[in-house]
DNA sequence: CTTCGATTCGAACAGTTGTTTGAATCAACT
DNA sequence: AGTTGATTCAAACAACTGTTCGAATCGAAG
């Protein structure tokens, strides 16, 4: 089975090719706008292509996931490589920023991103695999980040609402930055601060203002 | 043309049908994963319906979207009937319960933000008269109400930034609890503080978090 | 050269989609 | 009763979907 593969060198490639092409397209227009003809035409594939070497379009797609997972867990995601000694305050500016795309990772992530909302919106039996492995790791290290900065445990009410504070900015940002266009078409231009598109001024906002509301807990 | 629909009465209970259907259909699932024969089976009608009094799918949809646009501006949105001499703090609460529909709303209008986030998500050519006709009034209002708390302008760049970052945590707490089950699934039931499933905890909490990063602007 | 398995290919399948058609039905008016 | 126009209906259409089939192609081992 595996060794198959190894062998013949000719059929990495069709195979490597339907991986690239289902990937971008996935992650432009979702499981359900990509058709597996606008997939092989891409790779210049024949149709049947995508049954035989993944066992149906669900099959390209989950080894698609799968593979944008592991680049996420691989790469920076914001919750790798802070500076060891770096203080709470930083790591949350830094998650920010790592959301938003503002710190070059290794690899063009963004690719990752629309593929995980479009997961989200749209769900398939892979948004599970998702949910546990992308954001639950990314929620827990939110928590414990939130926490240092109270002084209090990453399982406090007051800390998880905080949690779900940053990441809804950050995730409501993309989203405004993904409709720019249809935005500036029904006169909200200046919605989301996207006149200066300097993203940068956005995520800092976000980091002053999520400070701002973690220093102020209930009662 | 508009006499025709007066003076028969049969054909207003079809039409009226067929509406009612699709927009419980259209709200629940989203304009593409509904079907045209779903919506007629719902209703009791032939599969032509659609097409004889809306002239196709979408036109039935645009009639739909129609309609919640003009029910959400004429009931409460939490940009109306906020008491005259409320504070600008009340009415960033009241702002936040109606988002969170905590407020009874005079009609149950949790299908049409059902109807609208599925417009955001997957737009049709409707979404434009959307964000004219919602997401910019709402926009405004907020943009109001901060303004008074900070003392500076509608148009300025903290009071905008400041209006973003309260609408995206009401859209993300919504998200949230659409997702209930499937976070629950994947052992994330503590995002959202969605154990106590008091909403107005949360509500409060998004008060409390974005009056103190209202009030505190750059520099 | 032949054989054999893996791979590619064009063609077709079976199902679903929105839409159209033309006859049937119905209600009201003459 | 007869006529008219709006409405309903079963049937079919045309386009598209993911998938399957069988023959053709290819590369290397015997």
């Amino acid at each position: 089975m595996s060794a198959v593969r190894a062998s013949v060198a000719s059929d990495v490639d069709t195979r490597e090719r339907l991986l690239q092409a289902a990937t971008r397209l996935f992650a432009e227009r979702g499981f359900e706008k990509v058709t597996v003809r606008d997939i092989v035409a891409a790779a210049g594939a024949n149709v049947a292509a995508v049954n035989y070497h993944f066992a149906g379009k669900l099959g390209l797609y989950s080894e698609v996931i799968d593979r944008a997972i592991s680049l996420m867990q691989g790469a920076h995601d914001g919750t790798r490589d802070a500076p060891e000694g770096s203080n709470a305050e930083e790591r949350l500016r830094l998650f920010v920023h790592s959301l938003l795309s503002l710190v070059d990772a290794p690899a063009d992530l963004d690719w990752v991103y629309q593929l995980l909302r479009h997961e989200m919106e749209n769900p398939t039996p892979a948004a599970q695999s998702i949910l546990r492995r992308v954001m639950q790791p990314r929620m827990r290290y939110l928590c414990q980040t939130i926490g240092e900065l109270t002084g209090s445990s990453p399982e406090d009410e007051h800390v998880r609402n905080c949690a779900m504070s940053v990441q809804a900015q950050c995730y409501f940002v993309r989203n405004m930055i993904r409709m720019k266009g249809r935005l500036r078409a029904a006169g909200l231009a200046e919605v989301a601060s996207l006149s200066g598109d300097d993203l940068s001024s956005v995520a800092e906002h976000i980091v002053r203002f999520s400070l701002a509301g973690i220093a102020t807990p209930p009662q």
